[in-house]
DNA sequence: TCAATTGTTCGTTGATTAACGAACTATAGA
DNA sequence: TCTATAGTTCGTTAATCAACGAACAATTGA
């Protein structure tokens, strides 16, 4: 079994982080994480080969956002919050923040008028 | 003379913001424009040739984080405060005291001990 | 008009990136 | 032990990026 590294709090850089949450399928990993906790790779709703995801996933531990622990065949991904709130505050809830927010606009423009009952 | 695009602030995209602020260049830019207030390229404190600078200032300005005005030879540059504040709220705020804090942790790191008198 | 200042554009170079499939490792379960 | 599952690693490809200098454009001021 392989040994995974995970920088120190205090070596997490705000380039770093910031430049692993800039990657649309990168955000779209951290969102979920954020909305339904700790997931093995396996359950990443998103559409990239599992090798893909897997250079993801290495880029998100080694920017210091998430912890992965192993559990039989299993990879879990969580975000390391209280590293990031501790290092940064409020950033990743106003990153996480307006990626809702741009995601309801989005969905709000494909609307041509508010309906009442969809 | 050209004339320059900047995004409409609903226009302007979470993962392009990320994206031009996780260079350190962009970023210390950033954090000038923020201290100093608006600001022609020249005096920015940043050891790259001035056409890379332009470049950054492209950059900068395309993801919606800079306005650029001309002003005889100069072009000055500000933040768009107000609409990154609109659209992503709380999010500069935030990478701008991710940066100082950083900053101040790394030059209490280069001294040995607390100075009374340095 | 001419020179200096300020910044942009262009072309190049070397490095990095995201993507993929194939091959591999490791564990769980039959 | 054998098979299925879950991820990782490797090699490749096409695209992008940051950096530079040289050449260019635009404006100011002498």
């Amino acid at each position: 079994m392989k040994l995974l590294h995970h920088p120190d709090r205090k070596d997490i850089m705000l380039t770093s982080v910031l430049y692993a949450l800039s990657d649309p399928v990168r955000l779209q990993m951290v969102a979920q994480m954020h909305s339904t906790g700790e997931q093995p790779c396996k359950d990443f709703d998103v559409p990239i080969a599992k090798s893909t995801l897997s250079q993801h996933a290495r880029t998100l531990r080694e920017a210091g956002i998430t912890h992965t622990r192993t559990l039989g065949t299993q990879r879990l991904l969580s975000l390391r919050t209280d590293d990031l709130n501790a290092r940064f505050p409020g950033l990743l809830d106003a990153v996480l923040r307006g990626f809702d927010l741009q995601r309801r606009e989005a969905a709000a423009d494909a609307e041509p008028a508010e309906p009442a009952q969809p």
